[in-house]
RNA sequence: GGCGACGUGGCGGAAUGGUAGACGCGCUGGAUUCAAAAUCCAGUGGCUGCGAGGUCGUGUGGGUUCAAGUCCCACCGUCGCUACCA
């Protein structure tokens, strides 16, 4: 057979798709088996190899379990709202939903290109009002049941994109989209109270099938701690400052308390405060400070002491000073922090430029030099009652004392904050919800949904941060749908990870109208079996939907109380100088051009081939022609197919089966290929290939390679596509070796081998080994002290 | 600073504690060809030896073990996530 790959590969997806042959049918006979990969922003740049390596591994899974006789469900969808669509608009004066639609084409037929199962009559777009009525329909019982609230608070705001972000799409004191410098400003926004799921997230991770470092970083994202909240009097007032603390048993050697900038105390006790012009200067400063700069620039420590109050530590009564300083953030536990100097690095450098009293509490290091860290071992001192304990028996002491005076109480903190849920810009979810002066926020009434994006001209965002929907008067005015008074709509947007928080539900009833999924639907397909991505949606993207789930569980919407019950992860494909694929380093790989010189098949092969899957690994053009190559080779056998049995390759063969079937299962793309290529320059050699056994060799490499091996299935005469044929197994028989062959090492170091047959018993392959000529040079005149067998692999003689 | 992963030929990478370097790329030699491409065959970690072989070798230094790339400890380096988290 001429292998012209494009002949073939046109051929066939034609076939297939004309055909739907990867249709997924509701409530089908066979067992579901629902795949799941994180459906991709549509943008102008297309299909990339990254996307070829993150779809290509549950691809593979998809096609086989089909084979297996899975009803499969693998869909793909498009998360088109966002800001480079938007910012494209602006640039070019298109709508975004121009734009939106001719990418989303663009990439179908690419995905297309590739030869990938998907079914494609299950496309959704998050951009369409058939998807984000839903979006909002969600937001409504968010909003009726307390989870989405407004709040004034600091929020994180880019200058440059006009768009306040959220902690997630911030790191690093920088915007996510555009890298420019975050500032702090104060805004009415949304939140959704995800915290009051915090516990329930991290519980469920022990029901997700999932490596260690992928649970590792959710959980270390949540970042439970265990403590204690503790009441400190301010001296002369009525004021409880609340400080919450992991180290209870470190109170006696609290000599000061800092309280951060943004802190209620400072407003309430303006008048008590005689400094409070130094106060004022030094808020201001925070506030302008960026992110980076008081994260970053950190290394010195600043603050101002509040002249006119003092704070009682509650277990000596001696006075403390109070500071403000921006190490403590208004954000994270009670914003105050009760300073523990001796035990604490941060306190200990304030302390030792602010001149603070430092007193040790806890024996074993020397705080003249640094703060001592001890966690478990160390015994308290200078600690009154807890004075000669450990500081477990410490801790649990302080607790019970705390309590009893009702002074403090055990507690639990986690660093994971509300999520503030809203864009100011065009190209997002409208959030539906009312503003009446009489009635308040009101949600928009479910039947008036979806709120539509109205047309507009402009999609620039308002220089205060204010959407570009709050300049159309249309949309704008309304009336309150409870009192009917004239009120205005809600005009931020929603932020991009609400689409992606339940499109794999949509999936299971992409068109249905009355609700976001019938739930006999759901109750079919859900859970996802297995859901694979990208390690930077670990944290945000698959807490943010576990939570959406968790909700609509609670309110009876979807049946299971966890969407996912596997989750995988795939490494990057660096370019190939070894750096990140991006366009201004010049170094990013075309997937259309590998697909146009050597044809889908070699794109996928090589993608899985290039290395570990969940590893990161560089590109190498030079690789690509191996895949081919073996694709080649394959082909190649089809001349020497005969009616006629073979025996020469049968334990080759079957053993492949057995470990690519095993290797398919966990994520080792690189070495199942790896054998098959073995297995086909095995076959080579042989003098004719008897046709059944060149039938298991297509299954196997068929989800890899499906259009040539649907072209070979075919010449052997074959009338019926591969898509349903059934999947090879193993016969436990043909993988014995009859002869095999053993190491002898002597001292752990390999000097011969000897053959054994399988009846061998242990001492007889024992005596086979010392009386070999090599070994007997080695041992002679030496007392053997032992030996070892370890069977079918090797014999240790030990003098 | 914290958490996590990783470190193996010229390159990408294989190795349930049991023959280190599977498979692929590249390279060398040969066959084929008028020649080339393609294809096929052989070889391909270092040092050493005519040779059978010997010896060293998985970032560095220790340890456990009959046996360590693999397990443990310390250090060095690279990458990812996170970050004054109290």
């Amino acid at each position: 057979m001429e292998y012209n790959h494009k002949e073939i590969e046109k051929k066939w997806q034609d076939h297939w798709f004309n055909n739907k042959r990867f249709e997924a049918v509701d409530f089908s006979e066979k067992p579901k088996y629902y795949n799941l990969v994180e459906f991709p922003y549509p943008s102008g740049e297309g299909m990339h190899v990254g996307h070829i390596r993150a779809y290509s591994s549950l691809e593979i899974v998809s096609r086989k379990r089909r084979m297996e006789g899975y009803n499969v469900l693998f869909p793909i969808g498009f998360d088109a709202f966002g800001l480079p669509t938007e910012n494209y608009a602006i640039k070019k004066k298109v709508h975004p939903r121009i734009v939106t639609d001719k990418n989303i084409e663009i990439f179908l037929n690419q995905l297309k290109t590739g030869g990938y199962s998907f079914d494609y009559d299950r496309v959704i777009d998050t951009t369409q009002e058939d998807y984000y009525r839903w979006t909002q329909w969600i937001f409504v019982q968010l909003f009726k049941k307390g989870m989405a609230f407004r709040d004034r608070t600091f929020v994180n705001y880019c200058p440059s994109c006009k768009v306040v972000l959220s902690n997630e799409d911030s790191q690093g004191g920088k915007c996510d989209r555009c890298d420019t410098a975050v500032v702090q400003k104060e805004k009415d926004v949304w939140f959704l109270r995800i915290t009051k799921h915090a516990e329930r997230l991290l519980e469920g991770l022990n029901e997700l099938d999932t490596l260690p470092r992928i649970r590792i970083e959710q959980e270390n994202w949540i970042g439970k701690s265990t403590g204690a909240h503790v009441d400190f009097k301010v001296k002369d007032t009525d004021e409880v400052l609340q400080v919450y603390t992991t180290r209870p048993d470190t109170l006696y050697g609290a000599t000061f308390m800092v309280i951060a900038p943004e802190h209620h105390l400072l407003k309430r006790q303006h008048d008590k405060i005689k400094n409070m012009d130094a106060v004022h200067r030094y808020q201001e400063e925070a506030k302008l400070k960026t992110e980076f700069e008081r994260v970053e620039l950190a290394k010195d420590k600043t603050g101002v002491k509040l002249d006119g109050i003092v704070a009682i530590n509650p277990l000596n009564q001696k006075e403390i000073p109070i500071f403000v300083a921006d190490y403590v953030m208004i954000g994270y536990g009670t914003g105050a922090i009760m300073a523990v100097p001796a035990h604490d690095s941060r306190d200990y450098e304030f302390a030792k430029k602010f001149d603070c009293e430092i007193v040790e509490v806890i024996s074993g290091g020397n705080v003249e030099e640094e703060a001592y860290l001890a966690t478990d071992e160390g015994i308290l001192v200078n600690s009154g009652m807890i004075n000669g304990l450990t500081v477990q028996e410490a801790k649990e002491k302080i607790i019970a004392y705390l309590e009893e005076k009702n002074i403090g109480t055990k507690a639990t903190n986690y660093k994971m904050k509300d999520w503030a849920f809203n864009r100011q810009r065009y190209w997002g979810e409208p959030i539906p919800v009312i503003h009446c002066d009489v009635c308040g926020m009101v949600p928009v009434p479910e039947e008036d949904l979806p709120v539509v994006l109205p047309e507009v001209d402009d999609f620039q965002p308002g220089e205060g941060g204010e959407s570009p929907l709050a300049s159309i008067e249309e949309f704008v005015n309304t009336t309150c749908p409870v009192c009917g008074q004239p009120a205005k709509r809600e005009t931020d947007t929603m932020p991009q990870w609400a689409g992606s928080s339940w499109y794999f539900l949509r999936y299971t009833d992409p068109r249905n109208t009355k609700v976001l999924a019938d739930y006999k639907k759901l109750e079919y397909w859900m859970p996802v079996d297995w859901y694979n991505g990208g390690m930077e949606h670990v944290t945000r993207h698959v807490i943010y939907s576990r939570f959406w789930h968790q909700f609509l569980f609670d309110i009876g919407v979807v049946p299971t109380a966890e969407p996912y019950k596997k989750r995988t992860v795939q490494g990057l494909i660096l370019g190939p100088d070894g750096d990140k694929m991006s366009k201004t380093k010049g170094n990013v790989v075309n997937p259309l051009t590998i697909i146009e010189e050597y044809g889908a098949d070699t794109l996928r092969v090589y993608t899985l081939f290039i290395g570990d899957y969940e590893q990161s690994t560089p590109w190498n053009d030079n690789g690509v022609k191996g895949a081919r190559r073996f694709l080649e080779k394959l082909a190649r056998l089809e001349t020497k197919v005969s009616d006629e049995e073979n025996q020469s390759y049968q334990t080759i063969l079957h053993k492949t089966i057995k470990m690519v079937d095993e290797d398919i299962e966990s994520l080792k793309f690189n070495t199942a290929i790896a054998k098959l290529m073995t297995l086909v320059n095995e076959m080579g050699k042989a003098e004719h290939i008897c046709k059944t056994d060149f039938e298991i060799v297509l299954k196997l490499v068929y989800p890899f390679a499906p259009h040539i091996c649907e072209e070979l299935w075919n010449g052997l005469g074959h009338t019926e596509d591969m898509v349903y044929v059934s999947w090879p197994t193993y016969d436990p028989a043909k993988i014995v070796e009859t002869v095999l062959e053993m190491v002898v090492s002597v001292n752990g170091k390999v000097r011969d081998k000897i053959q054994i047959t399988a009846e061998m018993s242990e001492s007889e392959i024992v005596e086979l080994a010392k009386s070999s000529e090599r070994i007997l040079e080695l041992t002679e005149g030496k007392a053997i002290r032992k030996v070892i067998v370890v069977p079918n692999k090797l014999v240790n003689i030990v003098v």
